[in-house]
DNA sequence: ACAGGTGTATAACAGCGTTATGACGCTGTT
DNA sequence: AACAGCGTCATAACGCTGTTATACACCTGT
C-alpha cells in the first residue's frame, strides 16, 4: 500500500460526477467497516457491495490507501457531528458544561463506533497511515472547535488561567485517554459513568475561577 | 484467526523444553515487530527468522493469534520494566513525583516503541483481540503497581481525597491520552515536554494536601 | 524390535492488495 | 464522418497472507 497522496489530489480539485460515486463507495465501505470491523474491509467486498470490480477503488481512490484516507476523514466527520449534536441541548457558549458534553459525546462515539475509532486512532487498517494533509485537516477541525469552546469560557470568565489551546489540549488528552482505555477494555471502574463525569471535570476544575 | 485461548493453556501449565523455544520465537517476532511494524509480522518471516517453518508457530502457539497474545503480553512486560526502571532514580514511595516519573516512562515507551504500543492498545494486528485472561493479567500488573504507588502517597499524606484506585485510574487516563494522541501525531504543542509535565501533574494537583 | 504418538516440513487452499491486459465508450480533431 | 487518443472498466494473473491437510522423521513405551 503506497501513499494515498497522489490519489487525494483529484479529491480536492475536481467536483465532477465522480465525486458522488466516491461518496457512494465511501458509504458502502463505512457500513462494511462499522458492521464487520476493519478486517471485513476488503477491496473485493467493497467492490461487490458497490456493484463493480476492485479496479473501481483504484480509479476512484488510487488504491486502498486512498479509500482508507477517505474513511479516516469520514470518521472524524462523524465524530465532529456527534459532538456538535451534543451541544444542541447545552447552555450557550461560555459554560464549561459544554466541554463536558463534548467529552461525553467523544466517549460515546468511541464506544459505539469502535471500528471507526480504531481506524482513526488505532492503526486498524494494516499498512495505512493517513496523509499528513488529511490528518492535519481532521485535527484542525476537531481540535479547533474545542479550542473555540474553551476560548468562549475564558472570555466569559468561567475558566481562568492558561491559554485556550493548552486547556483544550488538556481536555482532549483526558477524554481521549478515557475513551481509548475503555475501548480497549482496560478501564474497569465499578461505576464507569461516574468516573467519566469526574475525569472529564478534572482538567476543568483546575481552571475554575 | 481464531481465539488463542487454547494455545495459551499450555503456556501457563507446562514449563518444559518448549518454553524457551517459545521465548526465542517471541523475541524474534518482537524484533521484527519493532523494526518493521505490525505489517512485517508474517508467519513466514517469523519462521524463517527462527529457522523453521510456519508450522512451528502453530505447534508452539496454536496460530498467529497465540503468538500475538504472547507479543501483547511481552509489550506490557516491557512497559512495566520501563516504568520500574524510571522509578530507580526517584525518591522513595510516597512522593507523587514517582507518579510523574511513571507517566514520563509510559509516554517515552509509547513514542519509542510505537509498534508495541499499537499492538497493545490499537488493534494493529488485523484480526487479533487479546484473550480476556491475558488482557486481565496485563491490566492487573500495570494498573496494580500504579495503584500501589498512589496508595503509598495516600498513606504518606502527600495526596489526599478519593480512593487509590480512582486516582490511579485518573493518572492512567491522562498519561495514556497524552501518549496515544502524541503517537498518532495529533498533539502538536509548541513545547511538547512542557505540556507533558503540566498534563501529568493535573490529576495530582487536584489531590494535593 | 516394534507400534504409537509427537513434531516438523512440504504443499496446497482461499483470501488479500496490486498490476497488466484488453475491451469499451467518450471526446476532440482531421 | 471517420479517426486517434484518452479514461474507465472487468478479467486474469502475480505474489503475498494465514491456515490446513498430508507425509515423513523421530522419539518413546512395550
Amino acid at each position: 500500500m503506497t501513499t494515498p497522496e497522489a490519489a487525494l489530489q483529484p479529491l480536492a480539485t475536481t467536483f465532477e460526477d465522480g465525486d458522488e460515486r466516491r461518496r457512494a463507495v465511501v458509504e458502502s465501505a463505512a457500513r462494511l467497516l462499522a458492521e464487520e470491523g476493519p478486517h471485513g474491509l476488503s477491496l473485493r467486498r467493497i467492490a461487490a457491495e458497490a456493484g463493480g470490480s476492485t479496479q473501481l477503488v483504484y480509479t476512484l481512490f488510487g488504491g486502498k490507501a486512498g479509500l482508507a484516507d477517505a474513511l479516516y476523514a469520514e470518521g472524524f466527520g462523524r465524530l465532529s457531528a456527534a459532538c456538535r449534536a451534543a451541544l444542541a441541548t447545552c447552555p450557550p457558549p461560555g459554560d464549561p458544561e459544554r466541554l463536558v458534553a463534548i467529552g461525553r459525546a467523544y466517549r460515546t462515539f468511541a464506544l459505539s463506533e469502535p471500528a471507526f475509532f480504531a481506524v482513526m486512532f488505532g492503526k486498524a487498517i494494516p499498512d495505512f497511515t493517513p496523509t499528513t494533509s488529511t490528518s492535519g485537516r481532521c485535527r484542525a477541525n476537531t481540535f479547533g472547535s474545542l479550542v473555540a469552546e474553551v476560548q468562549a469560557c475564558l472570555d466569559a470568565g468561567t475558566l481562568v488561567g492558561g491559554s485556550a489551546e493548552e486547556l483544550a489540549r488538556l481536555c482532549w488528552v483526558t477524554v481521549h485517554g478515557l475513551s481509548a482505555l475503555e475501548s480497549a477494555g482496560m478501564l474497569r471502574a465499578e461505576d464507569p459513568d461516574a468516573f467519566v463525569e469526574a475525569a472529564l471535570r478534572t482538567p476543568l476544575d483546575a481552571h475554575r475561577p
